[in-house]
DNA sequence: CTCCAGGACT
DNA sequence: AGTCCAGGAG
């Protein structure tokens, strides 16, 4: 439900949803009429489609979700971010993971030049994103929520919060807009 | 690469 | 009208 869509937006209806699926068989169960019928007001209607396909593909397979990153993206409406995303939050691997928000903080801080709508600065923001990752998947888990709490609450599209940005000092765009003598003072 | 989808906010 | 959003498929 998320994929791109706003957080703000989903949560009533992401209650509803799994009040009325509990569980990825519940989907699998149900016809794709009903699921798509839960999603009336979303938009997007092919997550909606892709879901129903994927909880009766993992049905059939056994019932369990893959935890690896390569195995969740060739399930049907799951791409490089949603398989980061589960592999790292749901099974806690330690896989990196690049949303809008993570590309934003990324982008800002360690390639500021670098355009993210192109291919190649998708791959460069996915590869800063492996490189800064943390050893183990528990702290993956940590690193990749504070990333997107960053992007979210302070580093956030249209006005970013630098005063209240923790790593403001290790921030290139930061850099690059406040003087080295004023510098000192504000951190 | 391009195209796709839909609603909110500027 | 344009931008943005926890992107993905073709």
């Amino acid at each position: 439900m998320l994929q791109q869509t706003q957080v703000a937006r989903v949560v009533d209806y992401y209650h509803a949803f799994v009040t009325r699926f509990p569980t990825l068989r519940h989907v699998a169960e149900a016809p794709p009429s009903a699921v798509t019928e839960a999603w009336a007001g979303l938009g997007y209607y092919a997550r909606a489609r892709n879901l129903h396909a994927l909880a009766r593909e993992v049905a059939a397979a056994g019932g369990a979700l893959p935890a690896e990153p390569a195995a969740l993206r060739a399930l049907p409406g799951i791409g490089p971010y949603t398989a980061g995303a589960v592999a790292s939050f749901a099974f806690e691997r330690r896989a990196a993971l690049v949303d809008t928000n993570v590309a934003r903080v990324l982008r800002r801080a360690f390639a500021p030049a670098l355009d993210p709508k192109t291919g190649a600065g998708q791959r460069a923001l996915w590869a800063i994103a492996e490189s800064i990752l943390p050893r183990s998947g528990r702290a993956a888990w940590t690193h990749n929520q504070a990333l997107m709490e960053l992007g979210a609450l302070v580093c956030t599209a249209r006005a970013r919060h630098c005063t209240r940005c923790p790593v403001r000092a290790h921030c290139a765009t930061f850099a690059a807009e406040v003087p080295l003598p004023a510098r000192h003072r504000s951190s």
